[in-house]
RNA sequence: UGGGGUGUCGCCAAGUUGGUAAGGCACUGGAUUUUGAUUCCAGCAUUCCUAGGUUCGAGUCCUAGCACCCCAGCCA
């Protein structure tokens, strides 16, 4: 398949080098991807950035994206984490069709490929143990010297690195290095290490092998083997590109894709290290990957984020070589813009307050019709049955409000949403505590529906549910993970001690309408004027869980904070 | 004090050959609204890390600084 550059001019860098490759006739127009995960971890926010980049360019050049596991190093890595990316990757909408690799797969021509480096005087086997080779290695400032295994011959190098696979030496004892360069003021070639010994089980290859290659020697090459043209990585590898080409410099006989680096993302109020999210994890400081305040992908799927909303988002935040850190608040303002268009619209009550509705009849149930979307009729409509005995939310009354406070008070109107429009005769109170617990109030039976025909103002509309037909339902609130905008920021602090005790409130005293009895997990609406909800995963019928995805914006947040202070 | 990068509005980010600072988010007004939501309209960088220089003209070119990030795993 042949590309042509980007119609409407490159999206990103990376684009205007694609675009220059392609005018320049480079790779016979032929544009080739990857997306390499070490599945020692679960897939974060940060990897949908590069996700979104690899498949993107694929796409948008008429080209191929290939999934690698980059799995060579069987310590750390998991057949349940190969499993957990694919699902992630798919979920977030792409597809690499036949195109599912591992770099173990290769295993085989990375040993061929050592040989012939050995052969032609270029790599050589090394006893140094781990302390030594440090010492060997200099500093960043000072050269390192010759190692005295780097003269070995070449018969003797053949002869150790084949018993290294046959497994006679143990862990640690050699290693196989490049033989580069010791006083290179580039660390990464300073003879690098190629493979090591780990007797460990692979969980591909089993106990086949137990020498591995590293990173350096082992992603050149499957890029090369799977004819890459443009190997996309983060910054941090921006020095390891010189041995990228070195070592396919003297293969000499593969494909060169061209390494591009580019800035991992980074989001305020959260920690993106794999390191870090796997502590949270191991400590038990959240509930698993899959914890809603995680900013894994599962984790933000658990939470009601769409595949559109965090794609769009990393369309927004575009792709630079600048290190940056996104506020959350844009990540959130991405879901409301997908959740606001796709979400049926439904009423619950978080912290109930009853009311009676003194001068509606006991057992009279009144149906009446309500809008699933305000702006989209093709959603259709439900009924929802309104009672003497409602809930509203404890928020909107208040005794003693301000002026601009236009819910419900003493004496004064409201609009029950969909319902009636009510007046508020009397507050009753716990004698002992002088808390309130319930309201009475008196509805106009000629605002049926909700609309004044006598032209009457009515500023504020609230929502309520039925006390005798509202079902019970357990509602998680979540919100920031860490109370701090960089919780990684000082090194002298544990990031754990910015964890933020309320980024989860679970209220079990909630109340939804009888229309949602039937919900399935993952499905997602907005409860009016509280926000965006999504059934969790372990929500059942007999037990009915809803997770906040995200509030909806509110300017009377705002202005209630300014009167508090 | 070695090497590799990056510096344009509070946060992202355009700005290809020098021609007089896009856009999004946030924020501030105002309109519509049976969600204080949505939608809509308006405002929001005389200035591009700093200082010099070249030029009729510089975010874009030159020089010298400064700040921040990454690299001394047999991790990726």
């Amino acid at each position: 398949m042949t590309s042509t550059v980007a119609p409407n001019g490159p999206k990103n860098f990376i684009y205007s080098i694609v675009d220059e490759d392609l005018k320049s006739g480079k790779n016979n127009g032929r544009v080739a991807t990857r997306f390499p995960p070490e599945p020692n971890g679960y897939l974060h926010i940060g990897h949908a950035k590069s996700i979104c980049l690899n498949f993107g360019i694929a796409k948008d050049y008429s080209g191929t994206c290939n999934l690698r596991f980059d799995d060579t190093n069987p310590v750390t890595e998991e057949q349940e984490y190969i499993n957990a990316i694919i699902d992630a990757v798919k979920w977030l909408g792409f597809d690499w069709q036949e195109r599912m690799y591992y770099a173990s797969d290769y295993f085989e021509r990375f040993y061929e490929g050592a040989v012939f480096l050995i052969k032609k005087g270029r790599a050589y086997v090394c006893d140094l143990n781990a302390d030594e080779m440090r010492e060997y290695r200099g500093t960043l400032t000072a050269p390192g010297k010759d190692s005295p295994y780097r003269h070995r011959s070449e018969a003797e190098n053949l002869d150790l690195f084949a018993r290294m696979r046959a497994g006679e030496f143990p862990d640690g004892a050699k290693v196989l290095r490049a033989k580069i360069d010791m006083s290179s003021p580039n660390i990464n070639m300073r003879d690098p290490v190629m493979y090591r010994i780990r007797h460990e089980t692979h969980p591909r290859t089993g106990d086949k092998w137990c020498i591995y290659p590293m990173y350096d020697y082992a992603h050149c090459v499957s890029d090369a083997l799977e004819n890459i043209t443009h190997s996309v990585c983060t910054l941090e590898f921006e020095d390891h590109r010189p041995l990228y080409d070195w070592f396919l410099e003297q293969i000499g006989t593969l494909p060169h894709p061209q390494q591009i680096e580019f800035a991992r993302l980074n989001l305020t109020y959260t920690v993106m290290s794999k390191r870090k999210l796997l502590e949270l994890v191991s400590e038990k400081l959240v509930d698993g990957w899959d914890d809603p305040r995680m900013p894994s992908l599962i984790g933000l799927r658990r939470r009601g984020f769409t595949p559109q909303a965090i794609r769009s988002f990393c369309e927004k935040i575009g792709v630079t070589k600048q290190e940056s850190t996104v506020e959350m608040g844009y990540l959130e303002e991405c879901v409301r813009e997908d959740l606001n268009v796709v979400t049926p619209r439904a009423m619950a009550v978080l912290n109930p307050l009853r009311i009676i509705i003194t001068n509606f009849p006991e057992d009279k149930v009144d149906y009446l019709d309500a809008a699933y979307h305000p702006n989209d009729p093709e959603m259709g409509t439900r009924q929802v049955p309104f009672t003497r005995e409602i809930y509203i939310e404890q928020d909107d009354f208040m005794e003693n409000p301000p002026k601009e406070f236009f819910r419900l008070r003493l004496g004064q109107e409201v609009r029950l949403r969909y319902a009636y429009i009510i007046k508020c005769e009397q507050v009753v109170k716990d004698a002992a505590t002088g808390a309130i617990t319930e309201l009475h109030c008196t509805y106009d039976p000629a605002t049926r529906g909700g609309s004044a025909l006598d032209g009457r103002k009515i500023k504020g509309t609230i929502h309520w549910v039925s006390a005798a037909k509202a079902i019970k339902a357990e509602v998680r609130l979540y919100d920031r993970l860490f109370n701090v905008a960089n919780p990684s920021g000082d090194k002298d602090v544990d990031f754990k001690t910015y964890l933020n005790p309320k980024a989860l409130v679970s209220l079990t005293n909630c109340f939804i309408e009888p229309a949602l009895a039937k919900v399935k997990p993952e499905e997602k609406f907005q409860f009016e004027r509280l926000g965006y909800f999504c059934v969790d995963f372990a929500s059942t019928a007999e037990k009915l869980v809803f997770n906040r995805t995200v509030t909806l914006k509110d300017s009377w947040a705002k202005t209630r904070k300014q009167h508090e202070s």
